[in-house]
RNA sequence: GCCCCCAUCGUCUAGCGGCCUAGGACAUCGCCCUCUCACGGCGAAGACAGGGGUUCAAAUCCCCUUGGGGGUACCA
């Protein structure tokens, strides 16, 4: 089939949170329309009544549009090919589902679901295939009627081919020969009316003129099975392109036990979009043996289906905490500290309102910390101490750094002055540090950890001199104060 | 059970018969930079699952084994 006009789909089920591995078939199947100037549809696959809710849709869409996955038709846009939610196709599932029983080629069946489990157990017991026995499949009219006196409510099977092949010829794995005869006559029409999955993804890619359907390959098996629909309704069979799964660190699929799994956690734990859409593209696909930095842009004009990957990859944390690093480096002052605030409203380290003045400091801050952040989310523990008086103070680091017989000294000296310096800059606190350093006759590091200790509570900050510059003559005072009585006490309980 | 997919460093991968004493990235370790931590720079360690073929030549092609994953639902 030609790349011409392409049109490619997302259809997630309404069962849960974007899930990262839906949300790299959402990507990939967006890069390919993209890449080809061609169409991305979304289509919610909620025929399960029990599982589909509609707060899942909501989180979906948010998901999807978080990353910048925007698709051309679908819920809130619409589209020529509508409606896109299943549940409101049924009158169309229904049509065709009696085109097929008219046909012949469909059949009633009248099994409940426990008598079919119990002959699939007692199959499998003796060794035999737990396919569907067809018991259904030559009933007359009466043996019906009989059936439905019962109060039995049939589904609908599939009257599949068992003779032959069925072949899928995919984008990514090439061609995939199934057996007719392992197929067995699947339910297309559920008991309540509903459509399955099978049945309708056929219907549904077809009639909103899906040209390449790109999913997990956990839908391999499930080929066969939607080409034989295709077949019986003479419908053309769209390109097939099955994605390699995405695995947690133990190498099954992905679930929560390895982690968050939900696009809007990640969202949370502040991850920019477009690190987790960079990440999400190496998940399976690859440019050339060095490049792993792609803007959104880039991966549209580079992204081709045959530098997709076979093998299921491991989803890597700390690759993606890296490249989310990076993407972090890059983000210009003004807008790192538009991403910041909210953080620290939320923690109510900051004021709901804020001043020019107060946002131009956090700035500094935010400029301070910004290559020593790997998310948006570690912000806030690590400015802590910029935001608050009450600090906190890692009891190694007191004992280790602060208690040190020359620090009360030292922290006289500097406090005397800190308290002079003017203005109260960088450049002429460095200066202090420098002549401290020099009446003391010690090494820069030995009067700057004490002093780092004392400001921040730890030994682990931005350089001393911005620190001190950021938080402001009189809170660095303040604490120095403090850290001298409590050296002084700590080294008074040595003696 | 049966069917299908997959198999290169710990992880993501490059490799599409000779360019491979297998390249890159993350992670790890070391060194440098340095007031600490990051960032950055330099370097180290680290893989073709096993066995058969095919070929002058195999990580690359074929087969088997093993291992992992998926399907086998009135879930999608």
């Amino acid at each position: 089939m030609s790349t011409a006009n392409v049109r490619t789909r997302f259809a997630p089920s309404p069962t849960g949170f974007l899930h990262v591995g839906g949300a790299r078939t959402a990507l990939f199947n967006w890069l390919y329309a993209r890449h080809y100037g061609g169409i991305f549809v979304l289509r919610i696959e909620d025929t399960d009544l029990e599982r589909s809710t509609e707060e899942s849709v909501t989180a979906i869409l948010e998901g999807l549009e978080w990353l910048g996955l925007t698709w051309d038709e679908g819920p809130g846009c619409g589209g020529d090919y509508g409606p896109y939610f299943q549940s409101e196709r049924l009158d169309i599932y229904k049509y065709y589902v009696q085109r097929l029983l008219d046909e012949d080629k469909a059949y009633l069946c009248y099994c409940t679901p426990e008598e079919l489990k119990a002959r699939r157990e007692e199959a499998l017991a003796q060794g035999r295939d737990p396919k569907y026995d067809r018991r259904c499949a030559q009933l007359t009219d009466a043996e019906r009627k009989a059936l439905e006196a019962e109060g039995r409510q049939p589904v609908v099977r599939f009257r599949s081919n068992d003779v032959g092949t069925t072949e899928v010829n995919d984008l990514i794995r090439g061609q995939i020969i199934f057996e007719n005869g392992m197929l067995d006559d699947f339910v297309i029409q559920k008991s309540d009316g509903m459509p399955t999955y099978n049945f309708a993804v056929v219907i549904d890619d077809h009639l909103m003129k899906i040209t390449h359907v790109i999913r997990g390959d956990d839908h391999i098996s499930n080929t066969p099975r939607q080409i034989q629909v295709y077949q019986a309704l003479d419908f053309p069979v769209p390109e097939f392109a099955h994605l390699p799964m995405i695995l947690g660190n133990d190498k099954t699929r992905l679930s929560k036990r390895h982690g968050a799994t939900s696009v809007t956690e990640y969202r949370d734990q502040g991850f920019l979009p477009k690190a987790m859409v960079n990440y999400l593209a190496l998940l399976g696909w690859s440019y050339s043996a060095t490049d792993t930095l792609f803007t959104p842009e880039e991966l549209i004009e580079k992204f081709s289906l045959d530098r997709v990957s076979r093998n299921p990859a491991v989803f890597d944390m700390k690759k993606l905490e890296w490249m989310n690093g990076v993407y972090l480096r890059e983000l210009d002052p003004e807008e790192l500290t538009g991403l910041v605030i909210p953080r620290l409203q939320k923690e109510g380290l900051l004021p709901e309102s804020i001043d020019a003045a107060a946002r131009e400091r956090v700035k500094k801050i935010a400029v301070s910390l910004q290559s020593r952040i790997r998310t948006l989310a570690e912000f806030v523990p690590s400015s802590r101490y910029f935001f608050e008086d009450d600090i906190e103070y890692d009891p190694a680091a007191v004992d280790k750094i602060l208690a040190r017989d020359y620090v009360p000294d030292m922290f006289a000296m500097l406090l005397d002055k800190l308290m002079q310096v003017e203005p109260f800059t960088e450049d002429n606190i460095e200066q202090v540090f420098l002549e401290v350093q020099e009446e003391v006759g010690r090494k820069l590091g030995d009067v700057i950890q004490p002093v780092r200790v004392a400001v921040t509570g730890t030994r682990v900050s931005p350089g001393m001199y911005e620190v001190l510059a950021a938080l402001g003559r009189p809170r660095t005072l303040q604490r120095l104060k403090a850290a001298a009585e409590m050296a002084k006490a700590k080294l008074a309980g040595k003696d």
